[in-house]
DNA sequence: GTAGGGTTAG
């Protein structure tokens, strides 16, 4: 079987040559960075043997100049060590090994292999296949170190057909046995999601098997979203070490497994392992995803008694977790004292200031982060974009998606389009909204039409909220979604026969609702409720508590808007419904369990309702609490009876 | 006279 690819001498790779001035640096080359432990009696040898285990490309050139003036740039093992060492260094370019490459005359297979390992570490792996097909049409024959090398260039250049090939050569040759093969074919598949594959090569040979074979694996059903599979090889693994736990974590996490990616790090943890950045970060998110702030202290009070570097990523996934959290101060104040900043940082936190109504904050630090010469990716946008709409800023809204595109050569995505349209809809500004919408370069999805549909519902906009409901029904006839803010823009009309013919249609179809939970914690337990939820152990004095705040809540003059529900019942029902909103159980379960003055945080996966954000206000002026509620877009800090950093007041 | 598995963020 042939690979059928260009010779290398085709690539167009601009090789420098080494020469007098390789060389000559040897001189001026600050001496702390240099090879200085040679003398006169030094061979090239041993200059080989003295550099360090990730040698610069300045110490290597160094050595490399002593090769030169030795006489030795011809000897194939000496250069092949100089390609070895260059492999191992943090550069990427392969220009300078190319060129050494170049000028090994009849390179032997050592030098060959080197050269393959330089390549596919580099930015163009394929090349490096190009240099192994090269190699069999001179009959060079590849060995046990060759297919490793270039099945790594595979699985990084996801070249399918080509690593399928070199399968067929390794089974031909007779390395099939070889451990590191074996595992560089199975992590080849796994990399180009050919799970399937990767596991025959597992399962042909069970027994030809060590721990990384097994990560390899562990990460092939994890990566393929079997979780379940991974889960069960976990167990049955003779052996485990911190990959074999960060590819499960990883795996529990990516996969939306939230709960079990943190159960899983609790248990590494109890078993005295150290966890590495990648899990750390990892469980960063899963905690900052389900909003749990005390977990998420709990892993930042870890990596600080473990003395763990910080990084960058890892005050990045600090900052996320908080501002996730609703403790935007916490992230303000790591972000202030990071000493060096990558985008990402500067996305979460712009994101984070946007989700928490700061939008002025938001795009301060944008202009910062321009100012700094960085360059703002996609996320950034969202996140700029995401700031205007919250502040409302209508015209910086419309300045900001100009300069994406624009100046930054950003195409919009579906994501920068929801905030636009979110932007322009709140605003009133339905008409540009749907103007934008329909100039479109990609296919708007329902999402985007649901964004135009609760600005109607906002602005009492019947008519063409009408339109695009029924548009969305039929798109997807089972989302609830669409039928519950088509009946409410009926509702908010008093059309009330259209309610009702809505929402016949609903239950007609079956669609199922997403059912609303919200989660607080406390007492190191993670609690969370649902709808007239009556299962929670001190289920009575919750229910207790509900009165106590009605009797509270009616002395200052409340009394509930029932408008959002829109079953079929009668006045007295509806308000009791709505009073055991999932919310409403956990503020005063949170009013119950938590210290006098003590902020109350809640998650919530849905909207909150215009009557619980009415209520949630009052609780925290009568009741003197801050409340921070997280809902599925934005948060809510109810504080002395308002909801600070949200000067629109819209829900 | 060379080798491998996990790599995070809206």
């Amino acid at each position: 079987m042939l690979i059928t690819v260009h010779s290398l001498g085709r690539s167009t790779h601009k090789c420098p040559t080494i020469s007098l001035s390789s060389c000559n640096f040897l001189l001026s080359f600050p001496a702390q960075n240099s090879i200085s432990h040679y003398s006169s009696t030094t061979t090239p040898h041993s200059l080989l043997s003295i550099l360090p285990p990730c040698p610069s490309v300045q110490q290597v050139k160094q050595v490399h100049a002593h090769i030169v003036a030795a006489g030795l740039a011809g000897n194939h093992t000496i250069m092949g060590h100089l390609l070895s060492a260059l492999a191992l260094s943090p550069s990427t370019s392969s220009d300078y090994p190319c060129e050494i490459f170049r000028r090994i005359g009849n390179p032997n297979i050592f030098a060959a292999n080197n050269m393959i390992r330089c390549l596919a570490k580099g930015k163009l792996p394929r090349d490096s296949l190009l240099l192994y097909a090269d190699m069999m049409r001179s009959n060079l024959l590849p060995n046990n170190y060759t297919f490793p090398f270039v099945l790594q260039a595979c699985s990084k250049a996801l070249a399918i057909a080509e690593g399928t090939q070199i399968h067929a050569h390794v089974v031909k040759l007779g390395f099939t046995e070889d451990i590191y093969i074996r595992n560089a074919l199975i992590h080849f598949y796994s990399a180009c999601h050919k799970t399937e594959s990767s596991r025959q090569v597992f399962d042909e040979n069970p027994q030809c098997c060590d721990l990384v074979t097994w990560n390899a694996i562990l990460a092939t059903h994890a990566r393929g979203g079997q979780i379940d599979i991974a889960e069960k090889l976990f167990g049955e693994m003779p052996d485990r070490d911190v990959i074999s736990w960060s590819t499960m974590i990883v795996g529990y996490v990516q996969g939306g497994y939230l709960e079990k990616g943190l159960e899983c790090f609790r248990e590494m943890r109890e078993k005295g392992l150290f966890p590495n950045e990648a899990i750390l970060v990892t469980v960063l998110s899963a905690s900052a995803q389900l909003g749990l702030l005390e977990h998420g202290q709990l892993i930042h009070s870890t990596i600080e008694s473990l003395n763990f570097p910080m990084s960058v990523s890892l005050s990045t996934a600090l900052i996320d977790m908080y501002a996730k959290c609703g403790c935007i101060e916490q992230s303000r104040q790591i972000f202030s004292k990071m000493p060096q900043r990558d985008v990402w940082t500067w996305n979460v936190m712009i994101c984070g200031l946007a989700s928490h109504g700061l939008g002025n904050e938001a795009l301060a630090m944008f202009e910062n982060l321009r100012g700094e010469g960085l360059q703002p990716v996609n996320v950034t946008f969202v996140g700029v974009l995401n700031a205007c709409s919250r502040a409302g800023l209508v015209d910086k809204g419309k300045h900001y998606f100009r300069l994406m595109t624009e100046d930054y050569g950003i195409t919009p995505e579906m994501e920068h389009y929801g905030c636009m349209v979110d932007l322009l809809g709140r605003a009133g500004y339905v008409a540009d909204a749907l103007e934008l919408i329909e100039k479109m370069t990609i296919q708007p999805d329902p999402v985007l039409w649901g964004t135009l549909l609760a600005a109607c519902k906002i602005h009492g906009l019947v008519e063409l909220g009408e339109t695009i409901g029924k548009k969305l029904i039929k798109l997807e006839p089972t989302h609830d979604g669409y039928y519950v803010l088509l009946a409410g823009i009926y509702a908010k009309a008093n059309k009330w026969e259209d309610v009702v013919r809505v929402r016949r249609l609903m239950v007609d179809r079956g669609t199922s609702k997403v059912a609303g939970w919200s989660l607080i914690e406390a007492q190191g337990k993670v609690h969370q409720f649902i709808a007239g939820d009556r299962e929670h152990e001190r289920s009575s004095e919750i229910y207790m508590m509900l009165e106590v705040i009605d009797g509270r809540l009616a002395e200052v003059g409340y009394s509930p808007d029932i408008s959002p529900v829109l079953h079929d019942i009668g006045e007295e029902e509806k308000a009791i419904v709505i009073k055991e909103h999932s919310e409403r159980l956990a503020i005063a379960f949170g009013l119950l369990v938590t210290e006098t003055g003590n902020c109350i945080r809640i998650v919530k996966n849905l909207r909150v309702c215009e009557d619980c954000h009415k209520v949630s206000k009052l609780i925290s002026k009568v009741f003197e609490r801050e409340i921070i509620v997280r809902d599925v877009s934005r948060f809510h800090h109810f504080k002395d009876g308002s909801d600070e950093n949200n000067g629109l007041n819209v829900l």
